[in-house]
DNA sequence: CTCCCTATCTTTACATCGTAAAGATCGGAT
DNA sequence: ATCCGATCTTTACGATGTAAAGATAGGGAG
């Protein structure tokens, strides 16, 4: 809307022409004051700009919308900032799938502090992962979902680790055992895979859509958070968990 | 690679200028034969051929290389064709995915068949469904991973709902008990959340690779499908199945 | 204090993609 | 035999990712 002219593709192109020098004015104290000045022009934080930029985008118009260039037009750069800081579009998405794991790994953490009862210690770290991914399905696309993530980069390849690591820990302590960070036995795996596969597809079905014919066929007002809870703890029937 | 013309962009240009008319000859017996004659030209069997390529293209070049585009390229039609019979990417990633449901539902339903004693019966469907996964991750990915699929195809609908219903049939003789179509006890809900969730969820994180980090901490030589059989059979230790 | 170097950002350019609209082409009904 | 409508092609347009060259400013060397 109001875009179609492709000289306007930057926001801040309107005050570009005709000021070669002396635009010291305009911004003052870019970096005296800290970061965030709105104008991060040349030399300021505008890697940082960029990601929080592409959140935004990411919430308001789901994962379609989020590429290099919607990015840079929502921090009012050039359409080509974002590759200089992130090499390219797998780059931006692995970075942000970096910031998405830890703001992940905070909320369970935060959760699982909160439990006292063992079956509030149970739930904790699963209902905190359904809620995430509730709460914030851009994300947990990004992180989940895409096929365009590197994780040979070290920050994402670091945060990813730690909610692994989490979760492996956690199995430990429900089985009240140590759970050593090389080696596994084969009930140890299992456990971790179980656990990690049951709220993970749960959560991806969810997200999808795809237990709307489960949950609409159960009793009155049954919520997700409900289901869940009764796939974790209800009583298994049949001589196999599934 | 030797396609920078933008003029040869369909394959069978080069037999078509100067061939307004009598072009009976070059495709013998179009409709007489049955079906696949080399050039479905007019009226043929190009929603078919369409549909074959995609699957191909999906094969060949993943997920990122499935364009319209690559499509018509591939059935050897003009980059618009697909869409007349398509309406849009949507209608043609939704249709293959009706194509991938059907493939898949045969291919649980053959493998439970064959299962004798009441262990095979329960591992049969969990098995062939990641085996499918595995076999054909292109597949697998335009049915679970995609965004951009319109459930309301009839034929979309139709084989996700006979998949559904495959597993609810399945969980049902499993608990040796009834699952009426339009109501579910919580239990039942569970029983089949689970089941879905757990096989759906461990499909998902092996084709990401991220079971690896189990994988190789397990016993030298455990498979993929081993780790599977253990995380569905093996006795729950601590109270809860998470 | 001045000048130049380098990281940072902008411009320009290009191939590809999805999609719309208009033109060509053939099969079959009238 | 002729015309209509379904099918396929051409042409066109805006958007995207990415590469390459030009502009700009901060900071160190003299």
């Amino acid at each position: 809307m109001a875009k179609t002219d492709t000289k306007s593709e930057t926001a801040r192109s309107s005050r570009a022409p005709g000021r070669t020098t002396s635009t010291a004015a305009s911004r003052p104290a870019r970096r005296a004051t800290g970061a965030k000045t709105e104008t991060p022009y040349h030399h300021g934080a505008l890697r940082e700009a960029l990601l929080q930029a592409a959140e935004r985008v990411l919430e308001r118009d789901g994962l379609a919308g989020l590429t290099l260039r919607a990015v840079a037009r929502e921090a009012g750069v050039s359409h080509a900032a974002p590759t200089h800081h992130f090499g390219d579009l797998t780059g931006l998405l692995s970075e942000l799938a970096a910031v998405g794991f830890r703001q992940f790994n905070a909320a369970m953490a935060s959760a699982c502090d909160t439990a006292t009862t063992p079956l509030e210690r149970a739930l904790a770290r699963p209902k905190a992962y359904v809620a995430y991914a509730q709460a914030h399905p851009g994300m947990y696309g990004i992180m989940f979902r895409t096929e365009r993530l590197d994780y040979s980069r070290p920050s994402l390849h670091e945060a990813a680790e730690a909610s692994f690591a989490g979760l492996a820990n956690a199995i430990g302590m429900m089985r009240q055992e140590q759970i050593s960070g090389d080696a596994l036995t084969l009930n140890q795996g299992a456990a971790i895979a179980r656990a990690w596969s049951m709220v993970h597809g749960f959560t991806m079905l969810l997200l999808d859509g795809r237990l709307e014919d489960i949950l609409e066929r159960l009793p009155e007002g049954t919520t997700a958070e409900r289901l869940l809870e009764a796939m974790l703890t209800a009583p298994v029937t049949s001589k196999f968990p599934v």
